[in-house]
RNA sequence: GGAGAGGUAGCGAAGUCCGGCCGUAACGCGCUCGACUCGAAAUCGAGUUAUGGGAAACCAUACGUGGGUUCGAAUCCCACCCUCUCCGCCA
């Protein structure tokens, strides 16, 4: 969420921000709202200070055994009408909420102009295409024929966007989030955790999934509950309404979980393979930052985030989101892409966000600066690091052989007991 | 699922039965500043919620959340959420 404060005073400057990222919001809507409310609330607030002052009087004339009747019956007629007032300001600051919280996160002023995924700049490459004297396989054949990945019965068993992983497809799976968890936690400082994968709205309307997108949810029946679309949202959420100390930050957490995503109006894309599923694993980063350091933040996890790739020996390129790509709450995304041989194409792996203070003002995270009274926002960073799912496609594509089989690479061998390659039997 | 207790500032806690200078919220701890001291401890003094409106004086709001009763609600009524204790059930 913005600022309030920051809306009223730079209507022109949040007019521009939506205009870069191609939203059809209009800030006028909101100030015209706003200048309601206001006049609202000084009328309102004049008659309850004078219902205040006049209680007093009534109760001294109570004790002192008169009359008090006549004030009593005015003052009912001022009660009714703070009511009624009462009643329609608070519909207008529903409708300003409504449209605060439906408002991106301006772009940060480094990030590139641009309509949509074709504009997003590349700035860097690591390690190369493999090369392979045989065209290439893609996944979901490769995986299947070795026996590892089974997306039939997974129809059976729930539907179509669902795997069943067995054998060296279990354990791969297994031993990539293991790997991935041990690289964040004991190289790169991050704290691990498991949180509950069943989130609450306050959570989501915290990290900004709600009230925009419930349609990407998976809620549960009768309950205001929902499956956690990423672990960001309780990760976000641990210090949700919390003051924490100048001296704590960053604070760098991570956590392995599965995701759940409804993929609602994704339905001709990636229908086969790995690449998107209803649930998948994901190895989550999230860091509280102080604000002068969020950026520099964000260049560290991204690293972070590569660093596990560049282990695997995967060949990827990074991207900048351009205004108009980037997600609801970011003000800069890196995107990191790993090279698929199989597909002959760049896929999305890892999405590294700084949110600055628009998380943090919806979720309430305040941090107390040592050379101030006044507690101010943190700045939230959230990374993939990485998505596990789509790691496994990356490693059997790109580790795949003539023979059908697939090395394993060799950072990943003491995690699968020593395996060394997947064959058939 | 059953029974009971509770939710008030950074923390602990009084106030709730019996509605009215009790929310810049008693009292205690912590924290900040000052005095004393060579320095520290101890002691003494002062200060210490957030948000919103207003040029300012000042005003409004918030006692878990949401409703209701009333001129007036931390206090009375209703619903819900959360925490703790005991019992039951369960991986």
């Amino acid at each position: 969420m913005l600022d309030l404060k920051f809306v009223q005073n730079n209507l022109d400057v949040v007019r521009e921000s939506l205009e870069k990222r191609g939203s059809k919001l209009d800030v006028n809507e909101f100030s015209d709202l706003d200048s309601r409310r206001k006049a609202l609330l000084q009328e309102v607030e004049s008659l309850k200070a004078e219902r205040n002052s006049t209680s007093g009087e009534i109760a001294k004339i109570k004790r002192e055994g008169g009359d008090a009747s006549g004030i009593i019956a005015r003052m009912g007629e001022v009660s009714g009408k703070i009511k009624a007032l009462d009643e329609d300001l608070k519909d207008i600051e529903t409708a300003e909420r409504e449209w605060l919280s439906s408002v991106p996160n301006m772009p940060d002023e480094s990030v590139p102009f641009g309509k949509t995924e074709d504009d997003n700049p590349v700035i860097r490459h690591w390690g190369e295409k493999p090369e392979f004297d045989f065209t290439p396989r893609e996944h979901w054949d490769l995986a299947v024929e070795l026996g590892g990945v089974d997306f039939e019965r997974a129809a059976k068993l729930t539907g179509a966007r669902f795997v069943v992983l067995k054998k060296w497809g279990a354990r791969l799976e297994r031993a990539l989030t293991s790997f991935m968890v041990d690289v964040q936690t004991m190289d790169h400082g991050y704290t691990e955790i498991i949180p509950p994968y069943i989130v609450n709205r306050d959570s989501l309307f915290g990290t900004g999934q709600l009230p925009k997108f419930e349609e990407d949810l998976f809620k549960l029946n009768n309950w205001e509950y929902y499956m956690i679309p990423t672990a960001e949202v309780p990760l976000t959420n641990l210090h949700r309404d919390e003051v924490l100390s100048e001296d704590d930050l960053s604070i760098a957490y991570c956590a392995p979980t599965p995701c759940f995503r409804s993929e609602a109006g994704s339905y001709g894309k990636d229908t086969k393979g790995l690449i998107r599923q209803h649930q998948f694993h994901k190895v989550e980063m999230v860091r509280f930052a102080h604000p002068d350091k969020s950026f520099e933040d964000l260049e560290k996890m991204t690293g972070h985030a590569e660093e596990i790739l560049k282990r695997l020996g995967l060949h990827y390129r990074v991207i900048t989101l351009c205004t108009g790509d980037m997600g609801f709450g970011s003000a800069k995304t890196y995107d990191i892409e790993v090279w698929l041989p199989g597909q002959d194409k760049y896929r999305e792996i890892s999405s590294c966000s700084n949110c600055v203070d628009f998380q943090a003002r919806r979720a309430n995270i305040k941090f107390q600066p040592k050379d101030s009274k006044k507690k101010q926002f943190v700045h939230t960073l959230n990374g993939s690091g990485l998505a596990v799912g789509r790691t496994f496609v990356a490693v059997v594509e790109n580790y795949q052989q003539a023979d059908g089989s697939i090395v394993i690479p060799e950072a990943l061998r003491p995690y699968m007991g020593g395996l060394e390659v997947i064959t058939a039997d």
